[in-house]
DNA sequence: CTCCAATCTTGTCGATGTCAAGTTAGCATC
DNA sequence: GATGCTAACTTGACATCGACAAGATTGGAG
């Protein structure tokens, strides 16, 4: 693809954001190198400083990154006429496909916690979540509060994603995590 | 209570993982350093290596505590004639209270698998929390499968812990992740 | 064509994890 | 009570890493 290497290397950033997925997901956020990111990528050590300032900008990119596809994700479910439990399972099925982001973004001691874009993409998927949330009627509510029911929405999803991610949960589950999510999520709104 | 320092620390495992609790708290497990316990200790920098051979020996010694610690409590609240809901403030009363400890418990990537120890204790902690969805009648599981529920019970709480750690979850929910937790969990369990 | 600013490189520093080899001390055994 | 063994700890060294400073290169605006 690239027979000579050109000064400017042109869509560094986002080669290193996507080298970075890749590391992450095959050892872990605690053990990405900057510097191997940059042989990766073919370039100096010091190029993806420039970039993302610190390997804390470079990950909280990766996050920033991470909230835009969930709340991408979540919106086209709920644009597909999605309700929570598509909404639950699409947030599972998230975490399982970007893991390396899924893994960065609910870490706040990895990030600068008070970059914008950050915030912006945070916002974004919350709002997103709400709205999967609000599209749960009385009968599935079943009496307890709306908000409750949402917090309860989100922690079993996001436990079960984690869970699932850091394979603590039984093997014999099978490897199908969006089914497995799918009968998991169904205990909590089943109309009785 | 140390005058002198002598060649033989005498509870140095012991300290260091104390330590090792402490520096996560303030600054999570990848902030962690291996030389920084040692300064802590007032010993050497490869003090720490002999006793846990690597800083994944370390956190394995860390997580396979905090599992037992999660054991303990779990079996605590059973023997006070707890039920799910009490087991899962239980859990989330754990999290919160020993968050170095859970912070490293999921965490594959930074743990040794194969340490006997560590799986001694999940294995503990795995039977109480088994123990605990048992005592689950059929009212509250309202048809659904006892060991789905016992996932989604699983992941509630754990999801719960998580975001509630993270920091993700809304301000306005106060600061007592007990009292919130209950909340949540009882939308699982209410009967009807 | 000129100049400027963004992009990337080179060189360097302190800090870290890990290994190898040496030192000290507790402790059983004679 | 001296001896020897083994675990506990230290000292020294090396490769690697994140971060910083200063310089080289390039594309593009005017």
């Amino acid at each position: 693809m690239t027979d000579t290497r050109p000064y400017h290397h042109g869509d560094l950033r986002r080669t290193l954001l996507a080298a970075a997925a890749e590391a992450i997901t095959e050892s872990g956020p605690a053990a990405l190198s900057l510097r191997d990111l940059a042989r990766r990528a073919g370039v100096s050590h010091a190029a993806p400083a420039h970039h993302f300032g610190d390997k804390a900008g470079l990950l909280t990119a990766l996050a920033a990154q991470g909230f835009g596809y969930l709340a991408d994700e979540l919106d086209r479910t709920r644009a597909a006429g999605g309700g929570v439990l598509d909404a639950g399972v699409a947030y599972v099925r998230f975490a399982v496909t970007h893991r390396a982001h899924f893994a960065v973004m609910f870490q706040p001691e990895l990030l600068n916690n008070t970059d914008p874009e950050l915030h912006a993409a945070q916002d974004r998927s919350s709002s997103a979540l709400s709205d999967a949330v609000a599209t749960v009627d009385r009968t599935e509510l079943r009496g307890a509060d709306a908000r409750i029911a949402g917090l309860s929405a989100w922690s079993i999803v996001h436990g079960f994603a984690t869970l699932w991610l850091s394979g603590a949960l039984p093997a014999d589950l099978g490897d199908n995590a969006e089914e497995a999510a799918r009968q998991v999520i169904r205990g909590l709104f089943a109309p009785g």
